[in-house]
DNA sequence: AACCTTAATGAAGATAATTCATCATTCTCC
DNA sequence: GGAGAATGATGAATTATCTTCATTAAGGTT
């Protein structure tokens, strides 16, 4: 009975061309609707299958996405580190790595929300390729770190963990409204921005502070000359030596 | 036919003890299971109460979840004002809202997560008692910081939205593998870690710049001295006062 | 051409959310 | 204290999806 008239033909795939198809359908389609509102039916008619066939090359729906993603941030990462590798200083580096995360949840925002509240959320993520790809990710800005920090630019003992978690963290909650829809923002701008915030911290320089501690000392090398002065002719080095070690005291009270 | 053998007796309650005790098992369920897994007929029994009744008081399911966090998150707002009026200083001030909200995260990472990955994501978020009762919340932050720039502790240029973003951003981002269930964190101690951050910044501190500058001017006024030794009898004042000019230079360039 | 491997189908099953016609209790007002 | 109104509560039926699986068929192999 080679296909009687009630039933669709059978058009048989590689494995590979239709997985493909099904992720290409997929994708296109949670972009349009979300996890729960893409329905298995929607991707099935895209992808030109039935639905049971979906359950032949993925597991569930999940598993579904998490493929979807994983493809599209391959995708999406395999150019970074050449990409990096043309940019030299370390704000101009950093500054590279906050514009491309900005830059990609301003490109494809639906895929992004996907990945921030179906993938990573998951007690799964660390399992996931999604979640190699990004530790890679962000290992690469703490590379720039370390290096603005062997360089001289940035201070010894900053907290590396921490300082990628404020810069992802603020990319994330500055994009937040975005992701739902409301308003837009500038990645260059805002990657500029952020790494100024993150450079300059909220404190004055310290430099205004500093100003009474030379001061300090411009008195106390007064006060040496004069107790010199006073005992021109008679032997000077023990106020001298004293008069020295006195000095980070008052520098660090200021 | 009063209660036959069949039937379940009805007891009948207000509307809104019916609907806080509806309310109050609900936040069990969900905080035990999370949202998917939480079945309404779970939180029906719970509540004793048949499935469809929850229906007479709950629009849907998410309905039922925003009135569950609105719930929790109100309580538990609701004395921070008085909570921060009995803390002084910027830094601290500032501290303590972190803390705050880090400490939050590690007592109840159950709700926090739905919060997070619920209704945050909703479009209907900016629409919801919690967004506003956030908006409340996160304003007081950047009234601290208002309050750093009016006292001069602070660079007056800041760009408030962007540390607030930052400030949150980092807090989630810290705790995101404690919300995936993996690891723990100490929320006085990240509290801490992360005001020391943002207040610096990344940047050497003209500080620590200071540090070998005031070594420096320690050596130059050994020299000093040790030249009006020499001098010991001569006339010295020129020595000492170039001494001290010469001081800020070093200082800056170094 | 018989056979084997594997792609694909489609109907049936399972699981929850949600609706609604009906019943029960309590309140009100005479 | 009882008829009637108002409202609380029920539970069976409905609906919407995901998921399974027994069956079918294409394409290659010998």
């Amino acid at each position: 009975m080679t296909n009687p008239a009630g039933r669709r033909p059978v058009f048989r795939l590689s494995r590979e061309r239709r997985m493909a198809d099904i992720m290409r359908a997929a994708r296109a389609v949670f972009r349009e609707k979300g996890y729960e509102d893409a329905l298995i039916s929607d991707i099935a008619e895209r992808a030109d299958v039935v639905e049971g066939s979906i359950y032949r090359y993925f597991e569930n729906k999940r598993d579904l996405l998490v493929k979807v993603i994983e493809d599209w941030y391959e995708g999406m990462l395999s150019d970074y580190d050449q990409q990096l590798s043309g940019i030299s200083g370390t704000r101009n580096r950093l500054r590279f790595m906050i514009w491309r995360h900005l830059a990609t949840v301003h490109e494809d925002p639906a895929l992004c929300q996907l990945m921030f509240q179906h993938l990573r959320t998951g007690e799964d993520y660390s399992r996931t390729a999604v979640h190699d790809l990004n530790r890679k990710y962000t290992r690469r800005t703490l590379d720039i770190i370390r290096e603005g920090i062997a360089s001289g630019e940035f201070r010894p003992d900053i907290p590396l963990r921490l300082v990628r978690d404020m810069i992802y963290g603020c990319v994330e909650h500055r994009t937040w409204a975005y992701l739902r829809g409301e308003g837009d923002f500038d990645p260059t701008e805002t990657a500029k921005a952020i790494v100024d915030l993150v450079l300059a911290g909220l404190q004055k320089p310290t430099a205004a502070v500093n100003v009474p501690a030379e001061s300090v000392l411009a008195e106390r090398l007064e006060q040496a000359i004069g107790r010199l002065e006073r005992l021109s002719g008679a032997r000077a080095p023990e106020a001298a030596a004293n008069s020295g070690a006195a000095a980070p005291e008052g520098a660090g009270a200021a």
